[in-house]
DNA sequence: TGGCAGCGTCGATGCGCTTCGACAAACTCA
DNA sequence: TGAGTTTGTCGAAGCGCATCGACGCTGCCA
């Protein structure tokens, strides 16, 4: 193993001026500094992560919390993870996959041991337990997601009510008076999961505004559940046009289910999705979807962090930041400006 | 901030009979062991890890090194990174996520500066340029995926070849003398990925065994792609009763064109899908699936890992296992015993 | 009753690094 | 030209823990 103190020996100066010259903490003249790089490289040396962490007082690295829950649609958390990690790179932090298994008692322990200089907390709810055990120890924390009292935290999160609020105004601006809104499983709007409420909220307010009629049926994504749910919103709406699917996994049934029953797409009827651009494509027809930006969510999450921690090194307060991100309307091939009357009498 | 000192007063011990007490590495009397355990939970103790790391050389932290690439399945990867982590926790280790945007020198570093006690390489192919980067090292390691030379490393991986073999056996069984094999698209067989070149291989074997003729066409999963790729199958060999599909992402599709041709799945043709169970579920008929157990995979690329650390701690040889998982066949909507002759005439 | 094993506990040392204060050298200005 | 300032480098003191060797104590056998 190669330690600083050979790095110092080839480089003919003192332990402590490689140091310096590694963390930048310190003026070192150029000469100096060429030479120190020089040794470094040429005998491979790495810094000992331990003697680091221990000495320095911080990990460099920064804690990222993932849901075991698989009700979210994956791939989602995986861009997340991967644009955390590395975005994080990019700062020098690397990243430790913690997952909830441990509830709150694995936030505490990374935190408390010094593992990680802070955590970001992915898929947050309203009443999360994980926050108070952050609260409590002043560990630097950012969350994906919103909270009950984001006082004194970062956050960031998808402008779910943007996009709720995107959806309506489409099929408004096409002339559909009738939408059915399909919505996520029961379970996941009754443990209050603030992403799938504000995205309801949202379109509520707008279709009220836009004078467009809907109803909303939750709906678990297999093929019975959307048969069913697509059964009772014609039921009780016949003159129904539109859609609104929120449950990603229910939109390959729903196209089914759809071409079925006779109604094709976009001419009869039109299909918004609430669902990553990746998977828009996949289906047929190509689908006309309101997404965000998954990549800058990790990205932006990361940069707080990092003012978090800057901050609090230097003794600053923290700056609670709280942003949301915009997301977009992709028109494609499922939406469509002349909803044909429905063939069955209202 | 509690330490090992603290702890030591408060029981009324010196600090090392504190940590023989928590690493379980010396004898101690069952009184002072529980004096000791009921101070350390009072006071809310939890070890430094730097301190830790530093002091007995092991970070008890595991590198999980992801591709970037996404032409793999993306939940698959979740799938093992969670079940690595979690497998991981059990045996008192956390993981660090490594995304291979740095390439073998993020590697390098994390083995290098002590970060990680031992690295998990998912995604290894052919050829595989972090393998030399770690084997030059010493880095104990584990790979996902097989590598040209297993030489003195652990690898755990699908059986891929009996998943090919599994699928021709199965539209075999069923009386289907004529195939088509929906592939990847041609940059992952030119990458030489050993997971579709293996599939195909053990298919074709399989299938010359039980005298099943067939087509393998190479497919991007889009829906032009797969149309294009279902249409040359169909001109080449219009008797083919039978589909293997290995693309998850051609599966919508496909199923889409079938009907569109006006085959029925399965009463003309039967559909089998090389992918998660999870997926099955989702299309319409539920699909007949050869697939992997996922979870098993980081089970097991842990438990590796942890005997290849524990016997590297005892100066014993590392013992370079070579697993592979087998497959099931799950029979479901999309296979039929009984195929038409298909209308037009051969 | 003396001698000799363990068994259980303690001090001391060092892991490899960061960082503080000291200090020599080169410079500034009166 | 001497006092004060700046610049660049060095030594040494920890950071909190694991671990080795030392050592006292209890209990056993002769």
């Amino acid at each position: 193993m190669v330690t600083i103190a050979d790095v110092a020996r080839h480089a003919g100066v003192s332990p402590s001026t490689v140091s310096y010259v590694l963390n930048g903490s310190h003026q070192i003249s150029e000469t100096t500094r060429g030479r120190v790089l020089r040794s470094v490289a040429e005998l491979g040396f790495h810094p000992n992560a331990g003697a680091r962490t221990l000495a320095g007082r911080r990990s460099r690295i920064i804690a990222l919390v993932m849901p075991l829950r698989t009700d979210m649609y994956v791939p989602v958390m995986m861009e997340i993870a991967i644009s955390v990690t590395t975005e994080a790179r990019r700062h020098g932090y690397d990243v430790l996959l913690v997952t909830d298994e441990e509830g709150p008692e694995g936030v505490r322990r990374v935190a408390a041991s010094g593992l990680a200089d802070g955590v970001i907390l992915m898929d947050v709810e309203l009443g999360d337990p994980r926050i108070p055990a952050l609260r409590a120890r002043g560990t630097q924390a950012v969350l994906i997601g919103l909270p009950d009292d984001p006082h004194q935290l970062s956050c960031v999160d998808h402008d779910f009510t943007a996009a709720g609020a995107l959806c309506a105004d489409h099929l408004a601006d096409l002339g559909h008076r009738d939408v059915g809104f399909i919505g996520y499983g029961s379970g996941v709007y009754k443990r209050h999961a603030g992403y799938a409420e504000r995205t309801l909220a949202g379109f509520r307010e707008r279709a009220e505004q836009r004078r467009v009629r809907f109803l909303h049926r939750p709906c678990e994504g297999t093929y019975e559940s959307t048969a069913w749910t697509l059964t009772r919103i014609l039921a009780d709406r016949p003159g129904t046009t539109g859609f609104v699917v929120q449950n990603e996994a229910a939109i390959g049934p729903l196209l089914g289910l759809l071409k079925a029953a006779g109604r094709s797409v976009p001419e009869d009827t039109s299909v918004v999705a609430l669902c990553p651009e990746q998977l828009a494509e996949q289906h047929t027809p190509a689908l006309t979807t309101v997404s965000g930006p998954g990549q800058e969510l990790g990205r932006v999450a990361v940069g707080q962090m990092i003012r978090r921690l800057t901050a609090a090194q230097r003794g600053e307060p923290p700056t609670d930041e709280r942003v949301l991100l915009q997301p977009t309307l992709t028109v494609r091939q499922s939406t469509n400006g002349q909803p044909s009357p429905p063939k069955e009498p209202s």
